[in-house]
DNA sequence: ATTAGCACTCATGATCGTTGAGTGCTAACG
DNA sequence: CGTTAGCACTCAACGATCATGAGTGCTAAT
């Protein structure tokens, strides 16, 4: 239990700390003007923050830095949202809009905005394939033996690769077998569809083609990359204005996990509906202990349609980046569904 | 005219400094096994290169580095090109083959092995509008109003968008569209497809359609990213590790390039075919003064499949990279061929 | 409970030799 | 004349020393 002038300080701290990363000392906030206690009070309470884990000292003659812990209080307990101004409402709006009929391209396109407005990264996962459906399968011949599959997803998302017909194996009974896909899959989510092809598909194709197994695993690998949500990144090099990140193998560490998307993808395991905050070790992942996560979900009636992540060091400013993510989740999931419904 | 000696001797400075990041005293280069000259000559020698350009002295009492001038003469006269390890090859061969039956994927994979094994940044450039034309259009309803329009080119490569019918227009008229799209465009290189857009089709449409000027620019949006070639980018954290851009802003003004396509673009303009070698300043854009692009393209009779470009610091392992890019190109122009033809 | 006072700590930054790698020049050598 | 030994000179890098000052914890007075 805080008392209330406690409370205020970590928040002054945490603020502080926020806008100039550096440590905070008790005269510094014995100065502002809505203070009215002495450095040496100050100086206690510093005390008994420490002792609750709350703050931590760089070392004994520096002042004050908010612990992941007191960053954790301050998100959760003293956090002021930050309104969006009425100038990023406009961009945000302007630019989507330009964007709109193409659905992943526009919330990541929304979110490279988020994160210039934030000067942090910004992560955006599409919808997953729980979410997702099969639409349409369609074939087009390239040349004999090579023909362009095209996948659509329920979102709108188109997914293609080019594949080389297996010996034996006809443009026409592929036709027929794409007549087939479409029969029995239209509809299903994604996740199901491997089951669905090994059991229903595998039973018809086997009454008129011999040797199918080669087929199916060559089908199977073709929807596959739908399975896997795609990633989008924008203002990864933000992080280098950072002063704490001045250090490049620091920097180096983070940017790794930034470009294998296994490793990014990681980092959103787990993630419940709306707005979360993961602060330095919360994320679990240890290249980016430093860092804290804010994710929010974009969802309409049930169907999960992206997740927009910023990514910041611990020292960010939580309140103007959960306004905005606010404000933006919201936006998108109206647009969606003046979109598509 | 460089002596024996002195090529000698450029040459012995070039590959150490490759090797050490730190300048190149005289001393060092008598130590070597193949010389037998004195320092002293040796710094006749480098006194005079550094008189034509070739050298330079970062300050009075260091040994010598390379001008951007003599990192050109290495390249043009002196350089002995490596040889793809046994084990590379494989690493190559096999990775490209499960990739296979994606064009692009597989140049963008191979590209990025190969930023793997230089530990430099690898970019891939996609087929460019000049050689790809159009090889089928679709349209696939996703609901009353929306559908995916699906655009094929010639190289398998799919693109695809999301547009909301204009007032007035039916999903029929759509069709018909389409068909109209594929009787006129198949075939047609993607800068020409605007012309032909406003002309051909533009008289056809306007026989059945009114206000058929909203249709053509929705037509043209959808139709213009494909003039775009893809980007793709690996291991751009890489240069990170490189002793030179050990601080960070040298590094941001680099990364930014790197994150923003119109400005990589810029690097990639009015290239030549074959294997070319641009070195600091010679790339003609200023954050990328320190670093050195080497670009192959890829192509099968006439047709630009792609560019592969290999951008490191100056100080980078030319031998190696060339003879690198050089057999995969090789590589995968048999592996275009074979695929597609 | 709050605060003034004070001794104490310690990162930061400036100053100042020391060191050593590397140079340019001159004079001797073959 | 080309090559080399010898030598004085330069200068970045490093470490030691010291002053500075921001900030603390503790004690005693209010």
């Amino acid at each position: 239990m805080l008392s209330e002038r406690q409370r205020m300080i970590l928040s002054a701290i945490v603020d502080d700390y926020i806008r100039s990363a550096e440590p905070v000392g008790s005269r510094s906030i014995s100065k502002r003007s809505d203070v009215s206690f002495s450095p040496a009070t100050i100086r206690n309470d510093m005390a008994d923050l420490e002792e609750l884990g709350l703050l931590e000292q760089p070392h004994t003659s520096a002042g004050r830095i908010p612990s992941i812990k007191g960053y954790r209080y301050y998100v959760d307990h003293l956090i002021r949202l930050g309104g969006v101004k009425e100038q990023d409402v406009k961009r945000l709006r302007g630019l989507v809009a330009e964007k709109m009929n193409h659905w992943e391209g526009a919330v990541s396109h929304a979110a490279s905005i988020v994160s210039q407005l934030t000067n942090y990264t910004s992560i955006v996962l599409g919808p997953d394939s729980f979410h997702t459906s099969l639409k349409h399968f369609q074939l087009l011949p390239l040349t004999e033996t090579t023909a362009v599959a095209i996948v659509v997803a329920n979102t709108g998302h188109v997914e293609h690769r080019t594949i080389t017909l297996p010996e034996g194996v006809s443009m026409d009974d592929m036709r027929r077998i794409a007549g087939l896909l479409n029969d029995k899959l239209t509809g299903v989510p994604f996740y199901k569809v491997k089951t669905v092809l090994y059991t229903e598909v595998a039973n018809e194709l086997r009454s008129y083609i011999d040797h199918c197994e080669h087929i199916l695993s060559l089908l199977e690998d073709t929807l596959k990359e739908e399975t896997e949500p795609k990633v989008f990144l924008s203002g990864a090099t933000n992080i280098l204005t950072q002063p704490e990140f001045k250090d490049v193998d620091k920097v180096k560490g983070i940017l790794d996990v930034l470009e294998e998307t296994p490793r990014l993808m990681q980092l959103f395991q787990s993630l419940s509906e709306g707005i979360q905050v993961r602060i330095g070790t919360e994320n679990g992942v240890e290249a980016i202990n430093q860092c804290s996560l804010v994710t929010a979900t974009i969802s309409a009636d049930g169907h999960l349609l992206g997740t927009i992540g910023i990514l910041g060091p611990t020292r960010m400013e939580y309140g103007k980046v959960i306004g905005l993510l606010d404000y933006l989740s919201g936006d998108l999931t109206r647009l969606y569904t003046r979109l598509y419904k």
